[in-house]
DNA sequence: GATGAATGAGTGTTCATTCAT
DNA sequence: TATGAATGAACACTCATTCAT
């Protein structure tokens, strides 16, 4: 009887693959340590190949951290439209985008660390990725359309800039995802079980559309 | 005669003086580059000190970053009464405080970034900083005082949990003092300037008025 | 018409082309960093193929380093005749002999390189190479040559060994083309100038001679 | 019966000791494989101590090869004036100089790979070394005390720049004990054994000697 | 003839920390 | 109170080379 059960299983050249599997890694492993935090040694460990292929299709830690953000923007944002966001009239639409931080505060996570990581590092990487701008616009031109049909419907007083809104959002979903550590270390949890989040989401829907409403 | 008027605060012998330098170089270059990125010896090349005295006063890593997050938060949260806000109507009060982070930007960096850190860490150091909460209890008193005032005068409505607008100040501070980078990145830098920031502060004023008042 | 005077040399599907293109690379680079200082990478790099077919031609590293020196010295070797040293008279050849490494010299320093550095390796290549001996015969005839005719014109006296000759040459050559890094920080560069060289030059032949004539 | 034959030999700090012992294998190691092809892995498990220590010590590779080539020239250096030359006529003198490399050969390896090594690198090491011309005065003021000597005495002619001296020794030294590898490979070892080198003593004594004599 | 994919061992260097005085 | 010496483990990265097609 041979001592080995059974061959080991010679994984064929599949470059999309393993490009694909590292990247996913390195996601979960910047997200969680940041860069400096992150280990390339423990991340090659994690996936199904070497860190030898991570410097062969990455070139080094700082383009393995630049596509693991990029892969991380393209896939949340990628998602934000999914929502049928854009058939809500725009009252409706602007809650829905409130709440999402709130409601689906686990999924986010992830990507809001990636984020701050990134704003740790004075967004030096991100500057440095092709398209980054583009990538952006679609989160940019939701917002954009939610305000200009709330104006044409006479809901929205006209005249406002609607990167405001995007800003707004962006801040509180942030904040609710991101900062909770400290927020909780520093006033309790109060605004972190159900109740709270539901609170919170509720006067946040208040706050924008006092902000965009006539 | 002296050719010094004062006396230099001699930082030999003097460990109060040394462990103060310690905890400020280490509070500049945690903020500047995060606890993993940071290191040992770099910080203690910055200090008059060597870095055996890091070990000697505060026994590790870790426990600097504990000492330093510690006098950071004191330091701001000691300054934030300062500002006379009490003293102001409760409107003007709100108005006052949404101000602080559009207005004083740059200051707030430093901290903003310890904090950004922290939460990075999962808040893992202030859990285990004796006193934390009680440290933090002047920023939810004033923001409480505030509230309850409010109602008294009519201003405000009832029944509120005064902790929102605490998390309100701190979602809106935090996202325009950290994050810039990877906004600006993503959306240009259109909020950026002095009238981009005047902008956002008095829109953030009417948001969070909205939610209190009746 | 075409507008390209002469087609271009091919180098793919060219054998010959591509094996000489590398080896051109080859002895560039490690006349330039020594053989463990150079990179199969970076050769490769400078190429007009890939590593791949470094691998695919040579064997290896070593392989590629014997040939590029094999080449070098062949390079080399075949144009020491080219100068009509063997019409002069004995005299006047030992001197034009002499003269080489100081009128000429930049264009010997890719070559001298090259042997310090397989000096430096113990000469382990030129050992493998064969016919390397062979390679060399025409330098050792060429003194001997000179100083059979110059014994037969009564200028050189008899009995000596000619292979001095050789010897005296490639000392004085090898450490004016080679040492010079060295020399000069050790003691100044008055002898690397033009009149420095001279200098040198006609003290050299002096010497050569003395050892030579009768 | 304790397990452990003998207690560990725990070394007393000494850091004179453990920097000379870094340096000693250094140059040998050095000398033996250059710099690109030294290890500092395998120079430390040569010494006494850890790799540590080689960083604790000299900070890297660069400045420990640096260091190694300063105390191998100071080795060298110190002793050549140990001969009794200074005694010497004029004549005897030279005839000593040059007779050193042919008498002594195998104790000069060790340095001329170290020359060797430092030109295939053009120098730069040796450029940062402070006070390297000053290391290499006595070297200098050797021949040029010579060479005055013999101006006096009448046997030198005058008006030579005793530099040239300097090179001309140095030059057929540095062949005889670095080149002689490839020197060999190519034109056979006649002048490699007892004779040969005596041979070659007398005739450089020779070239020499014209050179200088009126 | 030609090539992209893949690799294990090794590179020089820095990490936070403890020893010994 | 203060400090230079010493350390093992980990760091990001590159090496020459072979596999698979």
């Amino acid at each position: 009887m041979n001592i080995q059960a059974a061959p080991v299983p010679r994984r064929k050249q599949n470059p999309a693959a393993v490009k694909q599997n590292i990247i996913d890694v390195a996601i979960k492993e910047f997200s969680a340590k940041g860069f400096a935090g992150s280990s390339v040694n423990i991340i090659a460990e994690k996936t199904d190949t070497s860190k030898r292929m991570i410097y062969y299709y990455f070139g080094g830690k700082s383009e393995l951290y630049r596509a693991a953000i990029e892969h991380a923007y393209r896939k949340v944002l990628g998602r934000e439209g999914d929502n049928g966001i854009e058939q809500l009239n725009p009252v409706q639409a602007l809650e829905a985008l409130v709440s999402i931080p709130f409601r689906n505060r686990e999924n986010l996570v992830c990507f809001a660390r990636i984020v701050a990581g990134e704003n740790l590092l004075f967004g030096e990487h991100v500057a440095q990725i092709e398209g980054f701008r583009e990538l952006n616009e679609p989160a940019r031109l939701l917002v954009q359309d939610i305000y200009q049909k709330g104006v044409a419907t006479g809901d929205f007083q006209p005249g406002l800039n609607p990167l405001i809104i995007r800003w707004f959002l962006n801040a509180i979903g942030t904040f609710n995802v991101f900062n909770q550590h400290t927020f909780k270390a520093a006033f309790g949890n109060e605004l972190d079980g159900p109740e709270g989040q539901e609170l919170l989401r509720q006067q946040m829907v208040k706050g924008l559309l006092a902000i965009v409403q006539r």
